[in-house]
DNA sequence: CTGGGGACGGGGCCC
DNA sequence: CGGGCCCCGTCCCCA
């Protein structure tokens, strides 16, 4: 980030947009206000052309070359979207109103060559992950763009000679010239010009999905973006036929294209077996990835089994194989697994199974020292923690002990011991230590006595602010995905919002692995870098008390 | 406000 | 590698 865009940051309001897009979306359902009907192979789907537009850059593109000059925004208008799959479009528009790609593993091409034509690039960048396809080898040199713009200008010009024979041939002209291992290298190669550069195979020939001659309108089409023909060097480019979409997401971490499934059957040359190996690499953002990508550039695809993959919703990292489909399901909303005795919808097998145990009766976990039974582990956790008489989580300001970490967040998030704090004796780094121990030396528990510890410590620092694991949503990984310099900026921009902004947003208020950092840089440093005015200006009202506090505490300590 | 139960989502381990 | 199972932390709700 440039120093000029320290100001620039991202406040999610993650309520409205759901809200307003399930509005739209009911709206849609309901055939309301719809102004426009895309088709597909007999299928019909009523959308919103203003909802398109926004989506689509295909149709961005399309509507504002007819604002210019053709019939203008407002007609109903029927598209015919032959070149997309039935199943692909429904799940692009449902996208398109819910912010969340519900679709079968199996689809998950269809809606990339969907996705692609239509220039909807982050559902094209989220398939492609999701696929462990990389689009970096895809990357061409600016010379060799202009080269594709020019030939797209041509392309478009004679629509009919894209259609099919030319462009596969240049595909596979191009396919021969390249080496068999794309995806890896790729991957180790994040500089767009890569020797990788040498447009991708797969790309050039599996992309090149055309779409359907037969399709009167698709002289847009062809190259996905209908004002191509004015403005053949913006937002797209052919590569050997396919089309790159570089509009705003062309400078992100995510560079384009790829491959899409109609021509497996034309991958000769090996790009089928491509196909296969890179759907195993996921989402390829953690350098885990890459490197067990750069392991894999030399000939087949070695990767781990833990790989994270990141949502391509909320972009967090999901751990773990085979969980990112676990964790999309949060999502969607979707709830496959209903219990059949009451009918109660889980996202989840396993919950279900727990679920079940209410109606069977089945609690596994007995207490050894009485009668009672649970049906969870951790409630029988917390319940010997009873007979044991256990507190061990323990408010650092009142002292008052807790058998339960939530219990003791909960106590620390009210202000029931603030009025305690400002007559309690002095306390030290006691709070820290008693703590501490008893805690076992789990990282979380640590995490969490960070946290219950940030805003009696004066902390609340902005560069506490971040929390690479456990923000949930389009918190803040999404706000300041990047590193520190980055959220210091970003945050001390935050900071000047002012308390009243940010009230809403207490999942600003994080933990994590920087807090501790954050916190000892504190305390080396009370009142010292961080300047009191960020501090007091930069967060929510009761949070700005206890800080007021804190730092009145401190300063009495010095 | 606190104690307790339950639900939910994430991660680890294993098959 | 995907999924099942388990554990955990966290949140919400209720008494």
């Amino acid at each position: 980030m440039s120093p000029g865009e320290d100001g620039l940051i991202g406040i999610p309001f993650p309520d409205y947009s759901n809200e307003l897009l399930s509005h739209l979306n009911n709206q849609r359902r309901a055939g309301l206000l719809c102004d426009l009907t895309l088709t597909s192979r007999g299928s019909h789907y009523q959308t919103h052309r203003s909802v398109m537009a926004a989506v689509s850059l295909y149709f961005r593109r399309l509507f504002g070359a007819e604002e210019g000059g053709g019939d203008g925004g407002g007609g109903f208008s029927v598209y015919p979207l032959d070149f997309v799959a039935p199943d692909a479009l429904d799940a692009l528009l449902e996208f398109a109103y819910t912010a969340t790609l519900t679709i079968p593993s199996s689809g998950m091409r269809d809606v990339l060559q969907g996705a692609q034509v239509l220039g909807i690039q982050c559902v094209a960048d989220a398939c492609r992950d999701i696929l462990g396809e990389t689009a970096e080898a895809e990357r061409e040199p600016a010379e060799e763009l202009r080269d594709h713009h020019i030939a797209t200008e041509r392309m478009v010009q004679e629509p009919s000679r894209i259609a099919k024979g030319s462009r596969r041939k240049t595909d596979r002209k191009k396919l021969k010239n390249m080496g068999p291992h794309r995806i890896s290298s790729s991957i180790l190669n994040p500089s767009p010009i890569s020797p990788g550069s040498h447009s991708s195979p797969a790309s050039d020939s599996q992309s090149t999905q055309p779409p359907s001659p037969e399709q009167g309108e698709h002289k847009f089409v062809q190259n996905g973006d209908p004002r191509m023909i004015r403005e053949p060097g913006r937002g797209a480019a052919l590569n050997g036929g396919h089309l790159h979409w570089l509009h705003e997401r062309a400078l992100l971490a995510h560079p384009p294209p790829v491959p899409t499934p109609d021509d497996k059957e034309e991958d000769i040359e090996g790009c089928g077996d491509d196909a296969m190996l890179i759907r195993t690499t996921s989402i390829s953002t953690s350098v885990a990835d890459r490197g067990a990508a750069a392991s894999a550039a030399g000939g087949g695809r070695k990767r781990k089994s833990q790989t994270p993959q990141q949502c391509p919703v909320c972009q967090k990292i999901i751990h773990g194989a085979g969980k990112l489909p676990r964790h999309m399901r949060t999502h969607t909303g979707e709830k496959p697994f209903q219990c059949s005795a009451c009918g109660v919808r889980f996202t989840r097998n396993d919950k279900l199974k727990i679920h079940m145990r209410k109606h069977t009766g089945e609690r596994p976990y007995p207490c050894p020292h009485c009668s009672a039974r649970f049906l969870h582990s951790y409630d029988l956790k917390n319940h010997l923690s009873l007979h044991s008489g256990a507190r061990p989580f323990e408010c650092p300001l009142c002292h008052k002990a807790f058998a339960r970490e939530d219990h003791l967040q909960r106590h620390r998030k009210g202000h029931s011991c603030l009025e305690l704090r400002t007559r309690r004796p002095r306390h030290g780094p006691e709070l820290v230590e008693d703590r501490g121990v008893e805690r076992g030396g789990r990282e979380q528990s640590n995490q969490l006595e960070a946290l219950s510890l940030q805003p009696h410590s004066s902390a609340f620092l902005p560069h506490t602010l971040m929390d690479g694991r456990s923000v949930s949503g389009a918190g803040s990984p999404f706000m300041f995905p990047g590193d520190v310099e980055r959220r210091s900026l970003a945050l001390q921009a935050l900071a000047q919002l002012g308390p009243r902004r940010l009230a809403g947003y207490p999942q600003l208020f994080l933990r994590g692995p920087e807090l501790r950092g954050g916190r000892e840089a504190e305390e080396e440093d009370p009142g010292g870098t961080h300047s009191p005015s960020v501090q007091h200006d930069g967060w929510a009202d009761e949070v700005e008390e206890e800080i007021g506090e804190d730092e009145a505490e401190e300063e009495e300590e010095e």
